[in-house]
DNA sequence: CAGTGGTCTAGACCACTTA
DNA sequence: AAGTGGTCTAGACCACTGA
C-alpha cells in the first residue's frame, strides 16, 4: 500500500491503479459499512490511520476530506473524525423537504401509523426496491403526518423485509418519528442518498378520507427511493402532501 | 498578499481571520465577476497565480479546488482551469429538473414566447427579486414549453430591468431556449444557484386555455429564484407543469 | 498539557494536452 | 518538449478540545 510499492507495479497493485487516497477512502468506507465504527463513533486520528496504512498523513487527510464532503463522516477540530449519524446531520429531518410556507411556523410534524404489515411484494415493489429474486416479502406501512394537529401528508412506505427482521414489530411498538434514525440505530444501516420524483395528482377517495378533504383536491406526490451507504435500496416511499400551507423546498447548484 | 501582510491589515477587505486560500478564492471570484476572464475562458495557471499573489502553489490549488467544487470553474489536467460556462455544465438544462417519466423519450422541449413586456414591478416582484428601492421596472415574459409538440409547461418569468438593458428586445428577437445561457453571453451574468419551492395547484382558466386542458387539472407549480455568482437575484420564475407524462426529479444527499 | 484537525509551504514525480 | 493540473510526501505552525 506504500507509494513506492504502487509505483513499482503500475496498474497491478489494486484492481485499478486508482490514486492512493481513493484506495484509502474505499478501504475506510468498507470498514464503516462493516460496522467497525458505529454511527456517531470516533475514527482513529489521521496520524494513526497514516501509520496503519503506511502513507503520509496528507494522503489520509484527502481521503477523509472527501468522505466528509459526501457526509459520510464529520470532522471536528480538536476532537477528531466521527462516522456520520443522522442525529449529527443538519437536522433529524435532513431528507424532509416539506416545510411551512414562508412566514409559517416551524413546528415539527407528528406521525401516526395507520397500518403496518409484512406481505409479499408486488411486482412494482420488487422492481423499485431492486430486490433479489429469492426475497419476496416487504414491510408495508401507512402513516399520516400532522402539522399543528391537522393531517397534511400520507406516506405509503415499502421496505425489503429480509434487510430488517422484526421491523414491523418495531414500528408498531415505537411509532418512530423518523424511519432512518430507527434503522440506523437498530440495523446499522445508514441512508445517505434519496432520489425523489414529484408530480401533481388529484386526491383519491382514500386520501380524502384520511386527510378530511374533498376528493380531487390537487396534491403533491413525492415518489422516493432511499439508498444506504452500501448502495442497497432500503425504502420505497410514496408521499402525498397537501400544499395549501406547506411547500417542497429544494436548492440547486 | 503574504500571510504576514494580511495579518498587518486587520479588518481590511480580506480579514486576517480568513485562511489564505479563502482570501485567494474570494479575490479570484471577484475577478471572475468583474469579467476579467469571460465564461469558458482560461485562467492563469496555478504557478502564475501563486507567483502573482506571493503564495505557494498548493494554496492556490486549494482555492481553485473549492471553486471547482462550487462549479465556478472547471479543471482539466494538461489544459488548465476554465471559468464555468453553462454550455460546459452537465447539460444546457442543468437547472431543468422536469424530465419524461421513466421509459419516456428524452427529447428536449421547444420554447414559445407568448408575451414579453417591460413594466413596473408589483410589490411581490420587487420583494422576491430583492430589488433596490429606486429601481422599479421588470421584464416580464410568459413562455410555453412543448414536448413532442404538446404544451406541458407555462413559465411566467420576471427579471429586474436595470440588470439587463435591452433584454425584452433580445427575447423578442432571439426567442432563446434557455434564459441563463443568454444572460451569460450577453450580460456576463452567471447563474450558479436556484431555490425552488414546489406545490400542487389546480389549473386556472388561463392555464387551461394555454395548455388545452380542463380548468382544475392538478398541476405542479415550481416557484424559482435564481441567484448569480455575485449573489444578485436575477430571475423570479413561476412554472406550472402538467405531470401526466413528466416528473420533477431531484437527488438529495 | 497532549492530541486533534486546519493551514501553509516545499519539492518531487506523474498523466495528460498541445505544439 | 514544454506546460498543465493531479498525486504524494515532508515538516512546520496554528486553533481548538478535553483531561
Amino acid at each position: 500500500m506504500s507509494q513506492h510499492a504502487s509505483q513499482n507495479r503500475p496498474g497491478a497493485l489494486l484492481p485499478e491503479s486508482m490514486p492512493l487516497y481513493v484506495q484509502i477512502k474505499n478501504l475506510l468506507i468498507a470498514r464503516v459499512i462493516k460496522g467497525e465504527w458505529g454511527p456517531g463513533e470516533l475514527l482513529p486520528s489521521e496520524m494513526r490511520l497514516a501509520a496503519e496504512y503506511g502513507v503520509h498523513q496528507g494522503t489520509v487527510r484527502k481521503a477523509l476530506d472527501e468522505m466528509a464532503a459526501q457526509n459520510l463522516v464529520v470532522r471536528q477540530q480538536g476532537k477528531g473524525t466521527f462516522v456520520n449519524a443522522s442525529s449529527m446531520r443538519h437536522s433529524t429531518y435532513h431528507f424532509f423537504r416539506v416545510l411551512p410556507k414562508a412566514g409559517g411556523s416551524m413546528e415539527a410534524p407528528t406521525t401516526e401509523f395507520v397500518s403496518v404489515e409484512t406481505v409479499p411484494a408486488t411486482a412494482v415493489e420488487h422492481d423499485r426496491l431492486n430486490m433479489p429474486d429469492e426475497q419476496r416479502d416487504v414491510v408495508r406501512s401507512v402513516r399520516v403526518r400532522r402539522f399543528a394537529g391537522v393531517p397534511k401528508i400520507i406516506e405509503r412506505v415499502s421496505q425489503p423485509a429480509y434487510l430488517f427482521p422484526g421491523l414491523a414489530e418495531l414500528y408498531r411498538e415505537l411509532q418512530p418519528e423518523t424511519t432512518y434514525g430507527l434503522i440506523e440505530r437498530r440495523y446499522r444501516v445508514l441512508v445517505v442518498k434519496v432520489v425523489e420524483r414529484l408530480t401533481a395528482v388529484a386526491a383519491s377517495a382514500d386520501d380524502a378520507a384520511l386527510l378530511e378533504i374533498a376528493a380531487g383536491t390537487p396534491m403533491l406526490e413525492i415518489d422516493r427511493i432511499a439508498e444506504a451507504i452500501d448502495g442497497q435500496f432500503v425504502e420505497w416511499r410514496v408521499s402525498r402532501c397537501l400544499t395549501d400551507a406547506h411547500e417542497y423546498v429544494v436548492e440547486l447548484t
